[in-house]
DNA sequence: GCTTAAATTGCAAACGTTTGCGGTAAATTT
DNA sequence: AAATTTACCGCAAACGTTTGCAATTTAAGC
């Protein structure tokens, strides 16, 4: 069976297709009783629009790209749903891409992008990514780019992203306000420069107000890392009373080792994670964390983006706030 | 910046649009001189093909729709994730939308897709959905419908799911040869077929080879009402030795309250779910769990769209089987 | 050198819309 | 009753491709 088209439609009813695309569009120079005769056939028809004609027509696509480096995550699969959500009340569908931090896949996945004429897209780079020409291309044939998460350093870019240093602190502080003598700090790969901001900003935040607390700082590449190194520590007789984990990975790791060992949370150690909360969520009792929504950073990212489509080009950096969230495990 | 256009092409070039075009796939037609003095120029004008204009012209999209629950959701992401490698793989990218188990988004979301005349489309069922003739006019119009996970009961359409009555089989295997004398089986939805596919080869199993085992079988609709089942049955003096949860939501709220209670594992109480496996793994010890994966049965629905697009209709109905990981905790 | 075949290239229609503009008939004003 | 306005509606071009066919140029055969 074919497509119902604006023609068919206009063949049936004896009117011209004009006509029909006006009725169907509640064009104040039709009849009303045309506007109805026209709205009946479509319906029994099924008549759907055909977007491709639509937007050769008009030049405008309403779809967005997005880049991730992977779907299944935690984070990104938020950020994702979030603008997703957005997406649908605006009008626009997603065409959703994963570079799988591949910088060829990155660069095929915006070939399409360009292909399909999104009205924009939702970038993050991969992880060693330095080929910003193809972004700016994007940029002069007037197709916003929001980086978000990982985003370039240069500012000419639109970029939402974490604030990983009120991370950081805010997590120092409920250390600090817990009253804690001894702390494990655990901190994801050296080389990211999420791991430096937060360890930096954590540390700066300690020596600063809580001198005497002692602060052991460990970089850990996994949940296995993360556990050894929990391990490693807890065996000393000068044992810490708080641990402080930067990502949801590192948190599990923790957590293994805590199961394993029978401790008790928050009697024995504290326990402060960074996280989007779906992880600490798991635990009881529940872990206290500072939230980083991927959630929230993909209605921002939304917002940018609008204000870029709307307003012209919105150069700026926007970072989502960072809240405590108590859980009861510190 | 205006896009790059044939026409553009074909004037810059004293050439008819037509040879540009073929120049550019590579026709036989064309001379090698003029194809190299195209493609050069194409080059150097980023030009990228209109896919709207040659999906009006060819009336065949290359993209696929996806429609899910949740995009945040262990299970779908990684199902995505594996469509979404085979789609790149095949020149196909991927429209995903999700219902958030709501009809009428599901309704909005199919509409988008008739839209933008997608190839196909891999179709979750939302809860309580009972609306299929929306998916029927999309056959109609020759569209292919796979659906997964959560298909329809009728045999006229083509779906992949996991072997859900040998998951829930392989579950009480292990729970037999335990020794288990009480068990607590705790199942979803009840509307869902999923669920009553489960928990009806768990029961037969049970009953047919062990007879003598006592069972009690318990219906949730979340994590939290999980946990609670766990504690209300808990209370009871005569305790069940082991607990079987059909998904990660519930086990999620097993767990919760295991560790509430201090409950020990394996020892008090033995622990088996069905699971991707990602939960499982972040607990000491890990859970014992009956694989289901995602990514497995991403991949065999997209072996099934294809031979539908291919060879015309294939309808079956598809299983990925399941296998036995052993945690600690049985 | 003339005919014929082969190698190139161009013409034009079609895909399904939108939209500026012009046209006709009815309604209103003089 | 003629003139003007108003209410409807249709024509036709354009968006960027693809593709069957015709047209042109070049090479080959004699």
């Amino acid at each position: 069976m074919t497509n119902t088209t604006l023609k068919l439609l206009a063949q049936q009813l004896q009117l011209s297709i004009s006509t029909v695309s006006r009725a169907l569009k509640d064009h104040p120079d039709i009849s009303t009783a045309t506007k109805e005769k026209v709205h009946a056939l479509a319906n029994s028809l099924d008549y759907e629009p055909n977007a491709y004609a639509i937007q050769l027509r008009t030049q405008s696509s309403k779809i967005f790209g997005v880049i991730v480096p992977a779907i299944a995550n935690l984070f990104y699969d938020s950020f994702i749903a979030a603008i997703e959500e957005e997406s649908r009340k605006n009008g626009y569908a997603l065409m959703i891409l994963q570079s799988s931090n591949n910088p060829e896949n990155e660069l095929n996945n915006l070939k399409i992008f360009r292909q399909n004429r999104v009205s924009g897209v939702f970038a993050c780079l991969s992880a060693h990514t330095q080929h910003l020409e193809v972004y700016e291309k994007m940029s002069e044939r007037d197709i916003p780019v929001v980086f978000f998460d990982i985003v370039p350093k240069e500012n000419k870019y639109t970029k939402v992203r974490m604030a990983d240093e009120r991370c950081a602190i805010i997590a120092a502080e409920n250390i600090i306000q817990r009253g804690s003598k001894r702390v494990l700090a655990l901190f994801g790969d050296p080389a990211l420069s999420i791991s430096q901001k937060r360890k930096q900003a954590f540390q700066q935040f300690m020596e600063k107000y809580a001198p005497k607390t002692h602060c052991t700082y460990v970089h850990t590449n996994s949940s296995v890392e993360a556990e050894a190194a929990f391990n490693k520590h807890y065996e000393k007789t000068q044992r810490f009373d708080t641990v402080f984990a930067m990502t949801d990975e590192i948190l599990i790791g923790v957590m293994k080792s805590i199961q394993a060992n029978n401790i008790k949370v928050p009697k024995e150690i504290g326990v402060i994670s960074i996280s989007n909360g779906f992880i600490p969520s798991l635990y009881h009792p529940n872990i206290s964390y500072v939230e980083t929504s991927g959630y929230e950073l993909g209605k921002l990212a939304f917002v940018q983006m609008l204000a870029n489509i709307k307003g012209g080009k919105t150069l700026s950096e926007l970072t989502v706030d960072a809240r405590f969230v108590e859980g009861g495990s510190m």
